[in-house]
RNA sequence: GUGGGUUUAGCUCAGUUGGUUAGAGCGCCGCUCUGUGGAAGCGGAGGCCGGGGGUUCAAGUCCCCUAAUCCACCCCA
């Protein structure tokens, strides 16, 4: 084929396609959002859609002019051979914050719970679970600052993932201290380090100007080696009082409320606007010691921005990733449900009035018709790979009496009914069978979990 | 950006020390089969062997370049 898709994207596929994995499904996508979207909106957040194009320049403060996202993964969008100013959002934060300010949401009721999901972009080399088109869920809170509101966060995105039906996650909790906290760190990084530049990797001795704390968690067994001997202090030593006790706080809303976590001093966020709070989600069976997602105290984005201080904290998670965790423990999905009936007519004129019956049929259930006339036993056939749960036969006999020959493919019971009373009767059958198979999908003969690798 | 693996039919893969017209299974379409299916049998469609260059009488097979893809590093979701 000579067109394909761009480097690092996928095609979200149809049940039953060739090359189906859970993160390349449209269903499996679907489901997820549709599940964060039940906790989410339980929990009083609402939906917000924001471009997924914007000002460079907000990109560049929001996430940070220091991160590889901004000096090397951004696509840049031109327009009529002219150079816009915009790049593709490689994250949802920035695009909310400035959303939220430019549109005056601090009238809301404060704070304000929001969400969102959609792609999301990076031009980085691909790998397991990682793309240059991916896709996340996205929760934020803009406008409270206590305790309590992280806490809640942190549990919302627990409950997400539960909801999913992950078992094997942890959160990995952190916090990075006000900033003077993070000021006094990194200036005890420096002063510990500079006297063993030579004993740094290179990426090492690049972080200590750029970002110090990321040395701690370099993968250089020279570097490891060096921290251990140099007996580093973790940044949660150097938080001030109120940032502990706000750490503290976080910590006992969590216990309370039954969310497993473990403190983790590795969590670090480099930029000058994140604040406090700092976690992130992991799964052993994603690849490459990859996040499922990560989340964070901000509040001071909105003046890095140009806007007054407003306190905000989000998080994200990856849907591809998320998928690969729920492929990774085997978890089962939702199949797709097929139509409750397949309509087909025995002779080519009667094709119009199963057309028609399925039409009618339509103001009730999920219903679908061939579009020319099939022998009886490939009219079953038909259906039953359409995941059907009646077949509907019309031939001469049926279109006398002004009815149809209907014939559960499961129990081969068959019945003949009135045209006018097909909508009813099928919807009645439907319910019957869900009530039959309680919590699962009207859909058994598809596959319901689809191949590891 | 760095390193490694892979690439043959829609899918999963064979293809010998280079040898004539490139195969299998599954899937797809049709027939056996004009009122009751999933089976079976038979038949059919479907390939520039990722692309380009080279070596050779001869390349799917050997060499070089390139692309795509997968994995790891960096970094992140």
């Amino acid at each position: 084929m000579a067109i394909k898709r761009p480097k690092g994207t996928e095609d979200h596929l149809p049940a039953g396609s060739p090359k189906l994995t859970l993160d390349v499904s449209a269903q499996a996508h679907g489901w997820v959002v549709e599940t964060a979207r039940r906790v989410l909106e339980r929990a009083g957040a609402q939906r917000i859609d924001t471009p997924v194009f914007e000002e460079a320049d907000l990109v560049k403060r929001g996430v940070g002019g220091s991160t590889d996202i901004v000096r090397k993964e951004m696509f840049t969008v031109y327009y009529f051979g002219d150079h816009g100013g915009y790049v593709l959002r490689p994250e949802g934060t920035a695009g909310i914050v400035r959303a939220f300010l430019q549109n005056g949401l601090k009238q809301l009721p404060s704070p304000l719970k929001l969400w969102t999901h959609g792609p999301m972009f990076r031009a980085e080399r691909q790998q397991r679970g990682r793309l240059r088109q991916f896709h996340q869920v996205d929760y934020e809170v803009l406008g409270g600052s206590d305790a309590l509101v992280d806490a809640e966060a942190i549990a919302l995105m627990v409950s997400v993932v539960r909801e999913l039906g992950l078992t094997g996650v942890r959160v990995k909790l952190g916090s990075i201290g006000d900033p003077q906290d993070r000021e006094a760190y990194n200036t005890y990084l420096r002063d510990l380090f500079t006297p063993h530049l030579e004993r740094l990797s290179d990426d090492s001795r690049d972080r200590l100007t750029r970002n110090p704390m990321r040395i701690l968690d370099s993968k250089s067994e020279d570097d490891q080696t060096l921290i251990a001997q140099l007996n580093v202090s973790p940044m949660l030593n150097f938080l001030g009082d109120e940032a502990r006790a706000n750490f503290d706080a976080v910590q006992g809303y969590l216990r309370d409320w039954g969310v497993e976590f473990d403190v983790d001093p590795s969590v670090v966020r480099g930029l000058d606007y994140y604040r406090r709070t700092a976690w992130e989600l992991h799964h052993e069976g994603v690849g490459a010691k990859s996040a499922l997602g990560g989340g964070g105290r901000y509040d001071g984005l909105a003046e890095q921005i140009g806007a007054q201080a407003v306190p905000g904290i989000g998080w994200a998670f990856g849907v591809e990733r998320l998928l690969i965790a729920l492929e990774a423990e085997g978890r089962p999905l939702p199949a797709q449900a097929g139509p409750v009936v397949y309509v087909a007519a025995l002779e080519d004129r009667l094709v119009p009035a199963a057309a028609a019956a399925a039409l009618a049929a339509r103001s009730t259930v999920r219903a679908e018709f061939a579009y020319r006339s099939l022998k009886p036993g490939n009219a079953f056939r038909d259906a039953e790979r359409r995941g059907a749960l009646f077949a509907a036969l019309i031939g001469s006999e049926e279109a006398t009496a002004g009815t149809v020959q209907l014939k559960n493919l499961r129990s081969a019971e068959q019945f003949t009914v009135l045209l006018s009373d097909l909508p009813a009767f099928l919807a009645a059958q439907e319910q019957a069978h869900l009530d039959l198979t309680p919590g699962t999908p009207a859909h058994p003969a598809s596959p319901v979990i689809l191949e590891n690798e």
